[in-house]
RNA sequence: GCCGAUGUGGUGGAAUAGGCAGACGCAAGGGACUUAAAAUCCCUCGAACGAGAGUUCGUACCGGUUCAAGUCCGGUCAUCGGCACCA
């Protein structure tokens, strides 16, 4: 078959009879299938995109065929970093080549031949798309869900410019070989934090992998302990947080993180020392949160020269500052507990500081550093309590003294959305001298991103070199007032365009709640597992805050949720240009066509795992297509004259049909498609086998071939379709209901157990339908082979598993 | 370093809820058809021992639970994804 015509024609006809728009008649059998969207940064599709599109329309067609009104949407995630730089070596203007991109894409995406909805397109650099953006961004705003605060960025002194964090790996600029530094900026920041608790506590209602909700759980970090004032000399409070607050008597001395607000005014109190803490500012300022981390770093701090008291003994403790703090997490500031925390400890004898120890293993020596829980000792009235008891007992005991307390702290973050780049959407925020921060009103949306900006690094955001962009009126007192020349971060155009599918052309809102009530949350979401923490978490955010706005009715975006594997190079690393591995989907496509390679990418990996690519396989796909059309043409021939009833071997064969079914209609749903296949192929190798006969039930046989294009049309719909036109049929497969399973074809007469002596396999046995356990035991003792291997000795014990097998203990 | 995964024949991968390890393929070897090749069809195909019937071993490694472990538990090693400005 030339599928390359064959792929053509049945894309035309598909698009000339709309058949994968959604049709809104039938939307009470809708089901939203999505997968991520694409990200224009190469010209063309590579075989990523294949993997994660290719099967999921399978199996979206395979749920159009069990009667669901699928909405399947595509679009473009059309700006970010990578565009720019690419802009910034060439000179060819983002826009360009992003709509370059995306023209290709899109041609190379309808030649795939799945049933997107391209009624409903999205391209979030569009300003009908990017307008809605900066709508969420206000309306967040007025919810009081963004703010600003300073917060640190990756510098490069030379390029002046901020570098994202792939750009500085190792703490180089990878443009230009500085080294980069930290440096503090006003930034805009959704508070997620918020939500904390709730994006936690629904991760139970979610029907997600559950490495994914636990990646998740782990991330927001949801710790309980105790937040402990400590007094400093200079008068202000050093606020920590622990989880061990029962080693509260062991503290020697308090550490904080060198961006801590407070070090500035222990420098002033402590000139002698300020060279030193610069210095160290310093370099902390040139490590990454990462490696600042690692427990394997050499530890490294300084001494600010000034103390604080601790809140139970009065004792004076230093203060130092030391990087394996961070100021992002917690308070920015611990308290030091030597003998009971590896980090602590590390740090004390390097530093040749006093080690306290304050609890004792119960029933063994105590070896320091000590880390679990025991008694406490040297802990005045709380010695001889346990850590639970000491844990509460101490949080008490500081709230009563209004030193502290209980506290929960969450590892998650705010989210900084401010970028300091121009291909994004712009933070539609002015800055006015007399009113400060103003909103841009909604009537006055998109604030349009400008076509002719500088976007070559020159130490500010690109659109603050844009007069025209950036001087406006102020929207409040109407006078003079500057633009916020910052763009948002991609994550915000992804964290909602679910939402905008279904009313993609929606000119007077982002969306609204009549078409998001029927039409979302998405049923199946499918993409990769690299965004189990950001991208994910984000969604679920912004629709909580949507929902707590009263825009929704929902309290989570995607219901259940599929990580496709990832492709690897043939050598087994990741595709890179770097490496040299990178495979071109389009060579194979060109050759064998779009339903073979999709064929190929679901039978030939385990669709959540992935795996190095290789085309060992595609050819057999191929041949398998060949051989379903041969038996299909040949079928053609038989006259229903002859046999008509159902022997052994129609049985056999309707066995295998309805066995095909049964798998899979339970594989695809849990997107096992190799699974799948494989049952397609043995029920073809069953057909082929049937065909040998010298006698066939025609009509029989007919039945089981429109049986076997309907079974196949999700896999190889093109295929399919042709095959079904060959037989004579004038409608579309795809319009088919998918076979129904016989499960009376599936009962079998005898059923095969193995049988175990003494848990070895020693005999296979037939066993009939419906014996009793006594029966089947009997059957088993009487076998000969069964029979030797007991070797005269009695049954001690019988162990039957259902129509698997019998294990006979003997002795 | 931290968080999360993964590890099965020559190879891609199967194995429902702890129940016959290796489904379905690829590669390889042998055969049929052919002047020949391609295509197609048939057979063999985890390892060791054995003439054979068969026996023993075998799911990264070490140990454990169980009548029974690829699957559960403890530990080790290796590889991969993420670590908050790539998306």
């Amino acid at each position: 078959m030339d599928m390359k015509s064959v792929e053509a024609k049945w894309q035309a006809k598909w698009e000339k009879n709309k058949q994968n728009v959604f049709n809104k008649k039938n939307v009470d059998k809708k089901l939203y299938v999505l997968e991520m969207f694409s990200y224009p940064s190469g010209a063309n599709l590579h075989v990523g995109h294949w993997y994660n599109y290719g099967p999921t329309d399978t199996y979206a067609r395979f749920k159009k065929m069990q009667g669901y009104e699928v909405f399947q949407p595509m679009g473009f995630d059309a700006f970010g970093l990578p565009a720019e730089n690419y802009a910034i070596k060439t000179g060819i203007h983002p826009k360009d080549s992003t709509e370059k991109n995306i023209a290709t894409m899109e041609r190379q995406l309808r030649n795939m031949g799945a049933m997107f909805d391209w009624t409903a397109e999205i391209k979030t650099c569009e300003e009908n798309y990017y307008k809605w953006t900066q709508w969420l961004f206000l309306q967040l705003y007025k919810k009081g869900l963004a703010y600003r605060k300073e917060a640190l960025v990756n510098w490069c002194p030379s390029c002046e410019t901020v570098l994202a964090n792939e750009q500085a790996e190792g703490g180089i600029c990878e443009r230009c070989g500085s080294t980069v530094l930290r440096k503090d900026m006003t930034q805009w920041f959704f508070k997620i934090t918020d939500y904390a608790e709730e994006l936690l506590s629904d991760l139970d209602k979610i029907d997600w992998p559950e490495k994914t909700k636990l990646m998740q759980k782990n991330w927001i970090g949801r710790s309980t302990g105790c937040e402990i004032r400590f007094a400093c000399e200079t008068g202000d409070d050093i606020t920590v947080f622990t989880t061990r607050p029962d080693t509260v008597f062991g503290v020697n001395y308090v550490v904080l993180a060198p961006e801590h607000p407070l070090v500035d005014k222990l420098k002033e109190a402590h000139p002698e020392q300020a060279e030193a803490i610069d210095a160290y500012v310093r370099y902390a300022s040139e490590a990454n949160d990462i490696d600042r981390l690692s427990t394997a770093r050499e530890k490294t701090g300084v001494f600010t020269g000034a103390y604080a008291i601790h809140p139970l003994t009065e004792k004076k403790v230093p203060i130092y500052l030391a990087d394996y703090v961070l100021y992002s997490y917690g308070t920015g500031a611990v308290m030091a507990v030597a003998a009971h925390d590896e980090r602590d400890y590390a740090f004390a004898t390097k530093y040749g500081l006093p080690i306290t120890q304050v609890i004792q293993k119960v029933g063994d020596e105590t070896i320091l550093p000590y880390c679990e829980d025991g008694i406490l000792v040297n802990s005045g009235e709380f010695d001889g309590l346990s850590g639970d008891e000491a844990r509460d007992a101490i949080a008490v005991h500081l709230t009563k003294l209004g030193k502290g307390g209980k506290k929960i702290n969450y590892r998650l973050r705010d989210w900084s959305v401010s970028r300091q780049r121009y291909w994004g959407a712009p933070i539609p925020m002015i800055h006015c001298e007399k009113c400060g921060v103003v909103p841009v009103p909604e009537k006055d949306l998109p604030v349009k991103l400008p076509y002719d900006v500088e976007f070559r690094p020159n130490g500010r955001s690109p659109l603050a070199g844009h007069a025209g962009f950036m001087y406006c009126r102020c929207p409040q007192c109407g006078g003079k007032a500057q633009r916020d020349p910052d763009t948002l971060d991609t994550f915000v155009c992804s964290s909602w365009y679910y939402l905008r599918y279904p009313e993609a052309h929606n000119d007077k809102q982002a969306f609204t709640a009549e078409v998001a009530d029927k039409m979302t949350p998405v049923d199946v979401y499918v993409g990769g597992s690299e965004h189990a923490c950001m991208h994910l978490l984000y969604a679920r955010f912004i629709t909580k805050a949507l929902r707590d706005m009263g825009y929704l009715h929902f309290d989570e975006p995607f219901k259940r949720l599929i990580h496709q594997g990832i492709i690897l190079g043939p050598d087994g690393n990741r595709m890179s240009k770097s490496h040299g591995n990178v495979i071109s989907p389009d060579k194979y496509v060109d050759e064998y066509g779009s339903d073979v390679f999709r064929l190929y990418l679901m039978f030939g990996f385990s669709y959540t795992e992935g795996g190095p690519w290789s085309d060992d396989g595609i050819k057999s796909v191929a041949k398998f297509m060949d051989r379903i059309e041969r038996l299909v043409r040949k079928s053609l021939e038989e006259n229903a004259e002859g046999y008509n009833e159902m022997r052994t071997a129609e049985k056999e064969l309707d066995y295998v049909k309805n066995y095909a079914i049964k798998n899979i209609v339970r594989d695809v749903e849990v997107f096992s498609f190799n699974t799948s296949v494989a049952r397609l192929m043995e029920y073809v190798n069953a057909l082929q086998k049937y065909d040998t006969l010298p006698e066939k039930n025609a009509t029989f046989y007919n039945a089981c071939i429109a049986d076997l294009i309907r079974m196949i049309a999700p896999f190889a719909p093109h295929f399919a379709e042709e095959l079904w036109e060959i037989c004579g049929k004038k409608t579309s497969v795809l319009e088919e209901s998918y076979p129904a399973l016989d499960e009376k074809a599936l009962v079998k007469a005898e059923t095969e157990y193995a049988v175990q002596v003494n848990s070895k396999i020693k005999a296979k046995i037939m066993v009939a339908e419906g014996l009793s356990d006594e029966e089947i035991q009997a059957l088993a003792v009487a076998n000969p082979e069964v029979a030797a291997a007991m070797d005269g000795k009695s049954v001690k014990k019988c162990i039957i598993v259902k129509n698997r097998l019998v294990n006979l203990i003997v002795g």
